[in-house]
DNA sequence: CATAAATGTTTTAAGTATGAAATAAATTCT
DNA sequence: AGAATTTATTTCATACTTAAAACATTTATG
């Protein structure tokens, strides 16, 4: 019985992890605007474009738009209108799927791959220096540490 | 002059921080469509909506559209859209100011402090129980280090 | 084989996002 | 005071987002 009022352990860990999805929050979101605003002025893109570019780079063969959507985590609708866009510029195109047509296949063209490979690198080193002031193994052991994390998430996700 | 080849540090590093991104924004985007989601099927509603209506919870006395939009970081023509429909629905008001009809002040209304408060707990237990797997202290110590890391982001851009 | 169910994709409706242009009102300059 | 500039907000054009409906095609079932 002591004068100090109860701290009631639970409740401030509540506090603590609404505290760190915040700043978590704020954190990815200037990161992204920031990625957002170099693809715009010096590629004249945007990053799911960059996204699905860098999906299909993955995957020369090819990828359904299912397989594409369900790669990104954005709904079906969604990847239909980028990939137009893409294809008006000639950076990915359709192609049928022999045996099945309702699908198709998106593929990056010969100057998608070019020009990807250039944002690529770009991208990777604007990361780069925004999280300069992490060390490789620090950045190493977050990473570790995030990975836990995302697949108790997609186990809960799973489950319900 | 060894015979092991070089490991090019600066290289290592930029690899593990692009890792470490991509986690980052994987673990974001996984916790904002589960906030999402629950903000649609249980409260009909959104977290931009959530977000402005979080922030005039805290300034009870009413902020301008550009302090809204400027602490949601988000650009100014955007939230207007976001005030109309909250208005709509009577969760907020729009009161002019006196002495500077260019400006209007954005409150919440009575009703729209009651909806907050019962979003608010909820909001708080999901993040909660999504982030269970992190102790209280592991919490605290990584909001910490982000807190530096968008200090620094802040500095960065404000040199630009 | 014909119909029902499942699968793959696009379309639609509503909301959110940006940057830029437009509008309106206040302030500063001459 | 009158003109030029700055500030506050809205409107506009375009792109992205989701969920849900519509459509087309394939596979399974009676």
């Amino acid at each position: 019985m002591s004068a100090t009022p109860d701290i009631r352990p639970a409740e401030q860990g509540s506090k603590q992890r609404l505290r760190l999805w915040l700043r978590l929050l704020a954190v990815t979101r200037k990161i992204e605007a920031e990625l957002r605003e170099r693809m715009r002025t010096e590629f004249d893109s945007t990053l799911p474009r960059f996204d699905v570019m860098a999906a299909l780079s993955r995957n020369e063969q090819g990828l359904r738009m299912s397989a594409l959507s369900g790669v990104l985590r954005v709904s079906n609708g969604n990847v239909t209108g980028i990939v137009d866009r893409l294809a008006e510029d000639g950076l990915v195109m359709r192609v049928p799927v022999a045996g099945d047509r309702r699908a198709t296949l998106v593929r990056l063209t010969a100057k998608g791959a070019e020009v990807f490979a250039r944002q690529a690198a770009d991208h990777e080193g604007w990361i780069d220096a925004m999280l300069a002031e992490l060390s490789a193994d620090e950045a190493r052991s977050y990473a570790a540490r995030l990975r836990t994390l995302a697949q108790r998430l997609d186990d809960k996700g799973a489950s319900e």
